[in-house]
DNA sequence: GCCCTCCTCCAAATCGCTTTGACACCCCTT
DNA sequence: AAGGGGTGTCAAAGCGATTTGGAGGAGGGC
C-alpha cells in the first residue's frame, strides 16, 4: 500500500494525503481526518526510501566505530552509550547506523558516509590528542558531535565530554588527605584524550602537595581486567610498593583487586583504590554501598546528550559550536581507608 | 556531483555511465575504463538514498535491541556480538541499523521496518522459551535469523547458536570426575532459552550421577558481577556448602571469585568455579594461563556466521531454513581442582 | 550489394514520495 | 456586479539512481 494507492481509494490526490498525513495547514480538518482513518485501516506506512530521496535527509545518524586491528578491543563503554543514543534517535524517528571499521579506514567511511548521502550527521567516538578527524568532518561539513575532545586541535566544535582532569584530581587529593603518598596511576592508552586528561589531574593533585609521580607507579594500557592485575602486580612488587591506586575503568578496578588478593593483601584495608565508573548497566558497582569509591558518570547520559545535541545541529544548522561538561562525582565505597601503619606484610 | 552531471562531463548518457560502473557487459571496455577514470577524478560516488528506491532494495539489515525496560540493562556480549557481524556487513556493502526498543515495543519495531522498507533482514537476539517475534517474522516475510533458538516454536526458521545444553552437560561432568558432589548452578535468567538449555546440561549430567540437583545451589539472575557475588555468598553459607560453581558468565565468575575470597577460600583449591566464555573481547580469560577453567564460544564468531547466513538468505530468497549449531570448547584453567578433603574451614 | 547479427549506446519509464504553482470555488466587500 | 481574499484541492515536476526496449553502426556471410 503505498501513496498513490491510498490516495486512489479516497478520491483524492496523492497530493492531498500527503500534505493531510503530513500536518500541513492547507488542508480541510475533515478530510484529514478521512484520511487519516483510511491509512490506519489499510495500515500505511510511508515509505523510507522514498521520503529520503524526496526530502534529500537521511534521517539517520552514523556512529562510526574505529577497531584497532590489532588489539581488535571493542570499547565496553560503547553498548551502554549506544544505549543512551538510541533512545533519543528512535523517539526522534531517526535511524541509528553504526559502522565498525578497521581505524585507519575511518576517514574513507566519513567520506562515504557524505558523499553517498547514508546519514544527516556523526558522532565521534573515542577522539585522541589532534585528531584528525575532526579537520575531515568539518571540512566535508558533516555535522558532528565529538564524544570526549581533542586537545590540540585550534578548531571549534560540537562536543560531550566528562571532567576528566578534575575526577582525577579530586580522587588524587581524596587519597592523599588520607595519608597516601605512594599512589599508582592505571590508566587507559595515553594516546586518547580522555587518559591524558585524567593523568594530568592526577600529577596536578599530587604537584600541589610537591610531590612527584613515580613513573614505575604509573601505567597506561588498554582498560581490561587483565591490564588492571598487570598493573597492580607490578605497583605492589615495586621496592616501595604502592598503598593505593587509582584506575581508569571499573576492569581495571577488578583486575586490581585480583592482584591485591593474589598478593594476600586486603583491599580497602592494606590497599586503597578508586576507580572511574562509567556506570554501566551490567557492571554496576555494588548495590546499596559501592563496592568501589569512584568518580562516577554516567556513560548512558553522554550518549543521551551527545545524541540530542547531534540532532540539534542537524535541524538547525549554523548554531555555533556547542559545548557539554559533565562534572563526574566522587562516591565513597569500600576500597578506600587510611593508609596501613607500617609495611604492607610481605606476600 | 551525481550521475547526469558526470554523464554530461563524459558526453555519454547516464544509462551507459551507470552501466559502466556497476560491470554490465553492454558496454566497450575502453569507454569503461573512461568513465571509471572520470568517477574516480571527480571523486562520484553514487547516492545511496536514489539506489535503495530505485532497487527497492534497503541495503540494511537491522538489530533490534530489546531493552528490559525495568532493569535498563544492555547485554555486554552485544558489543562484540556487533562487531563481527559489522564487519560482515561492511564486506558487503550493507548499512547496519540498530533499534533501541523498549521490549514491549519490539513487534512493532519489526512492523515498522518492514513496512517502510528500513531494511532487508532482521537479526533476532535473545530468544525466549516460545518466542513470539518469530512468528510475527515469518508473517511478514521479514528474513531473519535468529541469534539462539526458541524452543517451543513449531516453526522453522534461521538460527546461528552455540550448543548450551551441551557444553554444560560437560562441564558438570567434569567437576563431577574432580569429585565434587554439592555443585552451585549461577545461571542467567531462565526465561531466555540459552539459560533453560543450560541448566538441562546441567541437571542431565547430575542424572547421569544418580544426583539430583539441590534448588537451593541454583539461581537464576542477570549475568552481572553482583549476581554471581550473590549467588556465591548463598551457596557457601548454604548449611551444606557448595564446593564447586557453574557460572553463565565470566561476570558472574568474578562476582563468585569475589564472594569465594570474601569468606576467606581460595578458588580453585577450596572451591571449584567454571564459567561459560563468550571471548568478549575486553575480558579476557586471562592471558597464557586461562583464570577460569571455561566452556568457551566466541560471541563474536557467532556475530559474523550469524550476518553470512543472513546476508545469504536476503540475496538468495527461498532457499530452506538454515542452521549452525557451534560447539564450546572446554578450556583448562586456575579455578578447578579436586575437592577438598573435608569440610571447609570456617569463615 | 544486401541482409542479418553483434556490439554499443541511448531515451524514457520507473521507484514512492515531497513540493511548487495554479486553479476552482465560495464568501465578502464596495 | 465586479473585484478581492481565503480555502481546499490538484497536476506535474522534481529527488538520483536503475532498467526496459530500442536504435544506429560495424562487420560478416551470401
Amino acid at each position: 500500500m503505498n501513496l498513490k494507492e491510498l490516495a486512489e481509494k479516497l478520491g483524492l490526490s496523492p497530493t492531498t494525503v500527503s500534505r493531510a498525513l503530513n500536518g500541513y495547514p492547507e488542508v480541510n480538518e475533515a478530510t484529514r481526518e478521512r484520511v487519516a482513518a483510511a491509512a490506519r485501516r489499510h495500515n500505511y506506512r510511508p515509505n523510507a526510501r522514498a521520503i529520503r530521496l524526496a526530502t534529500g535527509r537521511a534521517l539517520a545518524v552514523g556512529h562510526v566505530i574505529p577497531l584497532n586491528t590489532r588489539t581488535e578491543i571493542m570499547n565496553p563503554i560503547f553498548s551502554d552509550f549506544i544505549a543512551g543514543a538510541g533512545e533519543i534517535y528512535s523517539r526522534s524517528g531517526y535511524d541509528m547506523i553504526l559502522s565498525i571499521v578497521p581505524d585507519e579506514a575511518e576517514e574513507a567511511t566519513y567520506r562515504d558516509l557524505m558523499s553517498r548521502g547514508t546519514v544527516d550527521g556523526v558522532i565521534v567516538h573515542g577522539p585522541k590528542t589532534n585528531d584528525p578527524r575532526i579537520k575531515v568532518l568539518k571540512d566535508l561539513g558533516l555535522p558532528f558531535v565529538v564524544h570526549g575532545r581533542a586537545t590540540g586541535s585550534e578548531l571549534d566544535y560540537n562536543w560531550v565530554d566528562v571532567n576528566n582532569r578534575r575526577a582525577f584530581q579530586r580522587a588524587t587529593e581524596f587519597l592523599l588527605h588520607l595519608g597516601h603518598r605512594r599512589i599508582a596511576l592505571v590508566n587507559g592508552l595515553e594516546h586518547m584524550d580522555f587518559a591524558i586528561r585524567r593523568r594530568a589531574g592526577f600529577t596536578e593533585a599530587l604537584a600541589s602537595q610537591s610531590l612527584n609521580p613515580d613513573p614505575g607507579l604509573m601505567s597506561s594500557d588498554e582498560m581490561t581486567e587483565i591490564s588492571g592485575y598487570r598493573a597492580g602486580l607490578r605497583a605492589l612488587d615495586h621496592p616501595q610498593p604502592a598503598t593505593a591506586f587509582l584506575a581508569a575503568s571499573m576492569l581495571q578496578g577488578m583486575g586490581l583487586r585480583r592482584a591485591i588478593e593474589g598478593r594476600g593483601l586486603h583491599m580497602g584495608r592494606d590497599v586503597s583504590v578508586i576507580i572511574f565508573d562509567d556506570d554501566l548497566s551490567y557492571l554496576r558497582n555494588g548495590e546499596d554501598v559501592p563496592i568501589f569509591t569512584a568518580t562516577r558518570s554516567s556513560v548512558r547520559d553522554a550518549g543521551r546528550l551527545s545524541a540530542e545535541m547531534l540532532l540539534g545541529v542537524i535541524t538547525q544548522p549554523g548554531t555555533p559550536p556547542q559545548h557539554r561538561l559533565l562534572e563526574a562525582e566522587l562516591i565513597l565505597g569500600q576500597s578506600t581507608g587510611p593508609v596501613a601503619i607500617g609495611p604492607a606484610p610481605a606476600p
